[in-house]
DNA sequence: CTTCATGCAAAACATTTGCAGCTGG
DNA sequence: CCAGCTGCAAATGTTTTGCATGAAG
């Protein structure tokens, strides 16, 4: 509807330039992560990576996936249960609202944590390089079904 | 130096309460969560207990553990690396700042998550439950050693 | 062509679980 | 006494790794 992946197509120039090789897994591992708005887990990700290319393996993706960390292109969500989740759209650290019933992970941007960042840097002494921030709770949709 | 350690008093009586049984590898775990500065893993926790009982498994460490998660008197700081941490003092979520280089967990209170939290329900619709706040950097020690 | 990526299977971890035997209340 | 806890070992789930084969550039 609108104009081509911008996000997808920096991905690609960006490994392009460091002499990584284009794969048609490698490939199909960037589009899924550039273009899922649902914070897709390693798993989803080769599900959906399958339906392309029924030979990838896990392991592919996975390697896919660090090396996207280390040229800092994917954020990673850690977990300790359920597995990591990946947002490929927005690589920089923001904060997430996090379903506990649906598992859904929504962005959920404000402004004012930069605020407290500097504050905890002259109150602690501190070098804040990072942070992570998420909310849990009950999304729309899963307080309308159900109990 | 002051006064006896409440927040253990506060644990023990809490578990005699709802009828679980004190053995000693529990009450050990009890107060090495309850005294602990530094937000013990749980084989840091194994690591102490079998200072005082030898005997002691993990899986009893891990088995008291949960139920003090379940009891909502340990907040656990999952992490996806490394293994998680505990905070048996303060079991109620609030913000940490996490050194990346000696892995020290410290508290750091800040009030105004609160107002984030309500201009998030309102713009969203989410019922926040919880959140999880942590701030990644380096320490003022390991700013000191080394490079 | 040569190097780097893939895919398989096995390893590595942290955590959980099943179960026989022990023990706190 | 006996329900609930312990300790062992095996299972689990996710992510990583080693290595031979295969394909990108």
């Amino acid at each position: 509807m609108d104009n081509p992946d911008t996000r997808f197509d920096q991905m690609l120039s960006r490994l392009r330039l460091r002499g990584f090789r284009l794969t048609p897994q490698r490939i199909a591992v960037l589009r899924i992560l550039s273009a899922s708005e649902g914070h897709p887990g390693a798993e989803d990700i080769y599900t959906q990576v399958k339906n392309e290319f029924p030979t990838t393996s896990l392991a592919t993706v996975y390697k896919t996936i660090t090396l996207l960390k280390e040229l800092n292109e994917v954020l990673e969500l850690g977990f300790s249960e359920g597995g990591n989740r990946y947002d490929g759209k927005n690589p920089f650290p923001h904060p997430h609202l996090i379903c506990v019933k649906c598992k859904k992970v929504i962005d959920a941007d404000l402004e004012s944590l930069g605020d407290l960042t500097e504050e905890l840097t002259q109150d602690t002494g501190f070098e804040i390089l990072s942070h992570r921030l998420d909310f849990f709770g009950i999304c729309p949709d899963c307080k309308g079904e159900g109990k």
